[in-house]
Formats: structure tokens, C-alpha cells, sequence
DNA sequence: TAGTACATAACAAGCGTTGGGTATGTACGC
DNA sequence: GCGTACATACCCAACGCTTGTTATGTACTA
């Protein structure tokens, strides 16, 4: 339940700074990261900012936790193309529903892609930050490989690129529809995302023989 | 000549806020949106932020030009790929041209992709910004979807898409090959850059018979 | 009584912006 | 050719405000 609770247990730390980090994000999504100020996060908390620097030493701190924790829930959450594709799917289904789940195809997943774009800006200029992203990628990248691989071995996806490849292709075509959806939601509606995935996959297929034949 | 003259033909009005857009670039590159401040952006260019203020009436406003003649300085710069394929190359190799210019292959276009993904954060939280970029990428997306059109037209693209959902989809996949170099240069080097959106063109083809893809 | 969980208030630093001051031009009547 | 008049191009100093952070006070709990 993510019920808007008045005050989470009192001598709950960890909920406390969950709770504040959600604020964060909120904060984070209506105004980015230039409205991303202590009074901002405390505002929407309906608190002071003497609650902010009781869970956290920093404001560079509370950002960096507000991120691992969101990656974190994306990670956990219930993921209904994962779970439609089957708990155990593998190959090319649990690419796709990997892919699936990184577009912005609900109003809240737009929002936590609104907040990795803006987190970008921050991050490229934070070595820590961009350390941080950069691992997530390229964790992300080699799930997608193991899928590819999988895949490959099914006979579902060409091979004649390496996994990696594969994946790298794949995570920068998602990554770059996020990106577009964002500036342009109406151009970029949940159904077209999806086929335009689902087109970008078609062509990964193995090459089929006969299918049309003419010399 | 981009020498970095000390006072531009004192009265050229234009040159010296090309030179101050010149400076918030250099700030956007080395600090991100976080670090651009009027002070800095004087201090880049050895001045004071009395005259950033005599030739732009707000900060809103110099970041609105200085991205304008970003954006206009690309469009116009030589274009080493466009000129390869030819200057009035058509279909496949105009298309590839026109993405390869976006790829962050050398330290002058990684600098300037390193400003628009940073730019994207301030974007998303400024309705004008936002529209700005918008009408941007909509603009490279229809002149990619003509190059895609004339080179269905060639047979050098399949021809079950329509031009707007390939151009839609090859420049969700350079933006975020983009990202990834950005994050991971050591892993998207280059070369991988380039092979990478030659795979991905590649499976663009229209479907070849009894041919296995060389490779 | 001790400690946690805050609110409150103040701090220095830095921000965008403003306005006054000062050179350096250009225009023009004489 | 020269002095006056005015505009341009800046520097400099200061304004009011917001920022992250710190210190202090207070209520509740155990």
C-alpha cells in the first residue's frame, strides 16, 4: 500500500526516508532537478527541512539514496509484461517484456522516466552519480545479453551479432523512444511505442528463407 | 576562423553574444545546467556579468539563444558523413548520414550531445524549452522520413513500415546510443557507434531471398 | 532521565537582477 | 578640425532573495 500515511510508525527509520524519498521524486517530476530544493521536498512532505537532516547528513546524500531507492522499485515492482510473458520466460519473450518495461507506457512509469532523463544533467556532472548510473546500465545490459543469448539459442533472434551487441542495440533504441515519448507523448502513444518495438524486434529475426521468393 | 578573438570589431553586436552563447557552452559541457550561473559564464569569457546583461535581457533568455545557435552552428557546420555520401546523396546513404551526424563520434559532437542531454532536464520543466526541443526533433524526424521515403523508393528499405515510423524509430535508437556513449565511452567507442547503426540499417533491408546475411 | 524526532530560527554563501559610473566610440554643427 | 551630444559597451557594487547547512529548542517515548 503506498497510502499517504500521516506518520509512518514513529521509530521507523528506513520508512521515514522511504517516504522522504518519495517526496523526492514527486518534487523531481513536477519541477526537475532546478526545483529540486530542501523547501521543495520538505513542502511536499508537509514538513520542515529539519526533517530532511535528520535522515540524511546531505542534500547530495538524500538525492543519491531517492535514486537507488527508485532503480530499486523498478527492479521490484510488479511487472505485468514480465509476468504476462510467463515468471520463467526466456529468449526473446523476457527481451521483450525487459524492453517492455523500461518505456513510459503508464502515467507512472512516464514519471520515473521523466526522472532518469532529468537525472542525466546531474549525473554527467557528478562522477559519482554518472559511476552510479553507468552500473545500472550496463547491469541492465547484460541481463538483456543473457536474454539474447537465450534467444539465439532458440533460433528466435539472428545470429550473426554478438549478445552484446544485441543488447547495446536494443537498451539504445528503448532508451531513445523514452527520450522521444517525453518530448512528444501524443506522437509517441503506449500503442505505437509497443508496435514500434515489436517492429525493431521483427527485424532482429533470423533471416527466413522462401519467404518471398522471386530470383 | 573561430580564433579566439579578444574583442570582436568592438560594435559587432551578433559576434559577441555568439561569443557569450560560445562560453555557456564550454560551462554546459564542464558543469551541467547545476553549475551554469551568470558569474561563470563571465568568468569563461574573462568578463563581468554586466555585460551578459547588456546583451541579454535575462538568463532565460541567453540559454534560449545560446541553445538556438547550438542547434543552427550543427545544421550548418561541414558535415563530413553528409559530404562522403555526397552532397546531394539521396535515400539509404542520406539517411545514414543524417545519423551519423548525431552520434557523438568526436570530442566536439560528444560536447555538444553532452548539452542536449543535459538540456533535457531544464526542457522537461519549461513548457518553452520543451517546445523548443520538440519542434527540433520533429523537424529532424521529417526530413529523415523523406531520405526513408526516397529510399523505399530505391528498394533500398523495406516498404511494410511508413517513412515516419522509420525515421521515428532510427532516431529513438541513435538518441539513445547517444546516451549510452555518453555514460559509457569506453564501451561505445567510435567504431562501435558507427557498427552499431550499420546493424541496425542493415536490418532495415527489404527482406533479401535465399541471401544469408554476409558477415 | 535519556534519547529520538522533529520544528524553528538563524547562518553565510551564492544567486539573478538592477543601477550607477566610465570609458570609447560615432554624428554633427561650426 | 574641433567640440559638443549622444549612444554603445562595459565594469563595479549592491540589492533582495533563495540556497544548503547548522544550532538550538521542544515534545514525545521508553
Amino acid at each position: 500500500m503506498y497510502a499517504v500515511a500521516m506518520t509512518p510508525a514513529r521509530g521507523d527509520h528506513e520508512a521515514r526516508r522511504a517516504e522522504v524519498s518519495a517526496a523526492v521524486w514527486r518534487v523531481l517530476t513536477e519541477r526537475g532537478f532546478a526545483g529540486l530544493t530542501l523547501r521543495a521536498v520538505a513542502g511536499e512532505l508537509g514538513a520542515t527541512t529539519g526533517l530532511l537532516t535528520h535522515y540524511f547528513p546531505s542534500k547530495r546524500a538524500l538525492l543519491r539514496y531517492a535514486l537507488d531507492l527508485l532503480d530499486e522499485a523498478h527492479a521490484a515492482r510488479p511487472r505485468p509484461h514480465a509476468e504476462a510473458a510467463g515468471p520463467d520466460a526466456e529468449g526473446l519473450a523476457a527481451l521483450r517484456a525487459a524492453l517492455l518495461d523500461i518505456l513510459p507506457l503508464t502515467p507512472e512509469s512516464a514519471a520515473g522516466s521523466r526522472i532518469w532523463v532529468s537525472s542525466w544533467d546531474a549525473a554527467l556532472a557528478d562522477a559519482e552519480l554518472a559511476g552510479d548510473h553507468a552500473a545500472r546500465y550496463r547491469r541492465a545490459r547484460s541481463r538483456m545479453a543473457e536474454f539474447a543469448a537465450a534467444a539465439q539459442r532458440r533460433g528466435e533472434l539472428r545470429t550473426d551479432r554478438t549478445p552484446q551487441d544485441l543488447a547495446g542495440a536494443a537498451q539504445s533504441f528503448v532508451l531513445g523512444l523514452v527520450v522521444q515519448a517525453l518530448f512528444a507523448p501524443e506522437e509517441f502513444p503506449p500503442e505505437r511505442q509497443r508496435s514500434l518495438l515489436d517492429a525493431y524486434l521483427a527485424d532482429l529475426a533470423p533471416d527466413r528463407v522462401g519467404s518471398a521468393s522471386s530470383a
